[in-house]
DNA sequence: ATTATCTATAGATCTATAGATAATGC
DNA sequence: ATTATCTATAGATCTATAGATAATGC
């Protein structure tokens, strides 16, 4: 206890130190996943966060270690959003759908974020952090509870996260197309492709989403 | 016409030992691709297709023109492959089901090829190559027909890339997966999400298919 | 004689680290 | 005193080309 306590107090401002030096590399390196320019010497990337280059190593080992890093925090951000933003829907279709509406918004909302998502690719669908296991879930549930018509949950996901990459790439090569009733769209796609009659995936699309200011995060560099 | 003729005969050995060393440099690229290893020095790859490194400058400018030749090549060559298995239907809706099956069979039978589709990602939808061209005029076609309900055919054209980008990800995940009955599903799901109706979506997807054996190439680096 | 390829390499660029400097802890 | 960062750079690697060699044309 007491030495939990000296662990809380004693170094912080030190380990914070370190922290704002770990973030500006992670974030220099989701702008450039961003853009898709990963083939930058380390000295752009240090560049890019403000850091002398040796710091790089005092964090990361390679390039890909940096990327690898940069790509799962996107994820597992983008993952905790939606568990915030769903938390209270028991209904698995509805969570399903509601994700996938509320990830739709997102390309436009914080293009940055959904970049770099779009850039882990098809990958996506097997990523341990992020969508995949939450739709995973939502998927098995759905079909249990006989809400969706559905016996290959794998390759369900796998649609599914086809269907959010492809959004996405959409929305930002058409700069013009309403990117609400396109994810919308999607959703209910993806629904009739699963079973669920016309008009109840029709209802459950045109329930009301959470406030999407909430769709801002609570802190870190996509805030 | 004698010049025609004069240039037709005239170097035609040298055009030809051009070709090959183009098409080494290509094929090599296209190993790479499918490897997603492009961060590679151009002597890498003029070793891997046995010439020089001073032939590749007399080629490309560029890993980077290469790679993009590499790709197109490839969508090219997918495309030419749809066209000829799918040129006797008129139906745009089987036309556009025949095609996803038969590219689903693709990822097992020339995983080198697929892999390189694959690593295009969704900027598929929006090649003037491949598939996507072929898929866009199809469901355009069935939209007009009314054989789909779909109102968005850019929409309606990413989830196709999504869906065949996503199937051939899960199938090289995944190699106990029955690629053809999950390749059925697939065009099954879509035909289903453009609102084809379920007893006429299955029958369009249990459908004979052309020959696999005639998804052999004519000849070129698959064959 | 012409054209393409190959070999060898200059110069540019990049990685990874050593050692110096700055910030924090105690 | 300790820890993290920064600056400068040795050595490795890579690109792009010059000049030599080989293949083909006529």
């Amino acid at each position: 206890m007491a030495e939990n306590m000296a662990e809380n107090t004693a170094p912080r401002r030190l380990d914070r130190r370190r922290e704002r030096t770990r973030n500006a590399l992670v974030y220099a390196a989701q702008r450039l996943l961003a853009e898709r320019r990963t083939e930058v010497a380390i000295q752009e990337i240090t560049d890019l966060a403000d850091v002398g280059v040796g710091s790089f190593y005092n964090h990361f080992d390679s390039k890909e270690a940096l990327f690898r890093t940069a790509a799962e925090e996107a994820l597992e951000w983008w993952g905790t959003l939606m568990d915030r933003l769903t938390a209270d829907l028991d209904d698995p279709a509805v969570a399903f759908a509601q994700s996938l509406r509320l990830t739709g918004r997102l390309h436009r909302r914080h293009p940055r974020l959904s970049r770099v998502l779009l850039s882990v690719g098809p990958e996506l669908a097997r990523s341990e952090r992020g969508l995949a296991p939450r739709a995973h879930r939502d998927i098995r549930a759905a079909a249990t509870a006989g809400r969706f018509r559905v016996d290959d949950p794998d390759l369900a996901l796998a649609m599914t996260a086809g269907a959010v990459l492809a959004l996405g790439a959409l929305v930002h090569a058409q700069p013009d197309r309403d990117d609400a009733s396109s994810a919308d769209q999607v959703a209910l796609g993806l629904l009739r492709q699963f079973g669920v009659p016309e008009a109840e995936a029709l209802r459950i699309c045109s329930l009301e989403l959470p406030d999407l200011a909430r769709l801002d995060p609570i802190d870190g560099p996509y805030g």
